[in-house]
DNA sequence: TGATTAGTGGTGAAAAGTGGTGAGATACTT
DNA sequence: AAGTATCTCACCACTTTTCACCACTAATCA
């Protein structure tokens, strides 16, 4: 189960290190795109697999469709560590991100989220400021 | 599975090419035509063979059937890589798409995408701005 | 505090991308 | 129809980028 925050430094080349404990879970081969509120999505590829089945698989003709597979596969690269468990983060997802040389990776049970330090900071401040009314909300929603 | 963006040149003799990483899934004939929001789509001659299928059973009235085949096979060209993985792009297709000399190459699971930068960018942000209701449809993905 | 492991920086080989050129094909002119 | 000019395309050579590995530093734990 992938949980906890971890911080790591992204380097002038846009190398990042996967932190170790999340590296057996995810295996060596995985996936990077475009995530929720300015984040950016890890996941293996078997998860990959079941996100994309649904998403990618509209009618080509509708511009809905064509517009949600340019942001979750436009936006996708897989990617492999090398024996450091390092990767290269491709620069249109630096830039999605805004990710600076602090990195965090947020563990969220099967899948994990990649955030620029500072945004993620604020985003927490804002999370343990709120959290009562999101929890409401969140008991409203039909899950 | 075709995925992810790159950016390469169009040369003088409007020659560019094809990103590494889709040579394999798309061999080395392929066959490029008009696309929607005025890009150009490219796919193998398989998926040639789907898509036109796809696009013309739709949903439509007959002369929009007839007006969408008129776009796709009207625009469309057969080309072959040569040993460097480029092919020249039909002026036609250049003038259709603007293509000036930096050119966007994004893959999308079945085919892949190519668009003129400066367009491709300010699409992007349309699309980064408005991903709230791309992820209210991603949320009901079951991950 | 010393051993072990995670994370970071650097570098050289390999590969991807780009520009150029000459042979062959096509068209054009006389 | 022959010669000439133009265009196209396939290959060669160069440049730039990428990636895999090595070595080092920082952090962790007993």
């Amino acid at each position: 189960m992938l949980i906890g925050e971890f911080k790591n430094n992204l380097g002038e080349k846009n190398r990042v290190a996967v932190p170790k404990k999340f590296r057996e879970s995810l295996g060596n081969k995985l996936i990077v795109t475009h995530g929720y509120e300015g984040c950016l999505i890890m996941v293996s590829p078997e998860q990959w697999e079941s996100l994309t089945k649904e998403a990618a698989s509209g009618p080509f003709v509708s511009s809905s469709v064509r517009d949600t597979t340019r942001f979750l596969l436009g936006g996708a690269t897989e990617v492999e560590l090398d024996k450091q468990g390092r990767f290269v983060m491709p620069q249109n997802l630096v830039t999605y991100a805004s990710l600076k040389s602090e990195v965090i990776f947020l563990g969220l049970g099967r899948w994990v989220e990649i955030w620029d330090s500072s945004k993620w900071q604020k985003r927490k401040e804002y999370l343990s400021q709120n959290s009562s009314e999101i929890a409401e909300k969140l008991a409203s929603v039909n899950l």
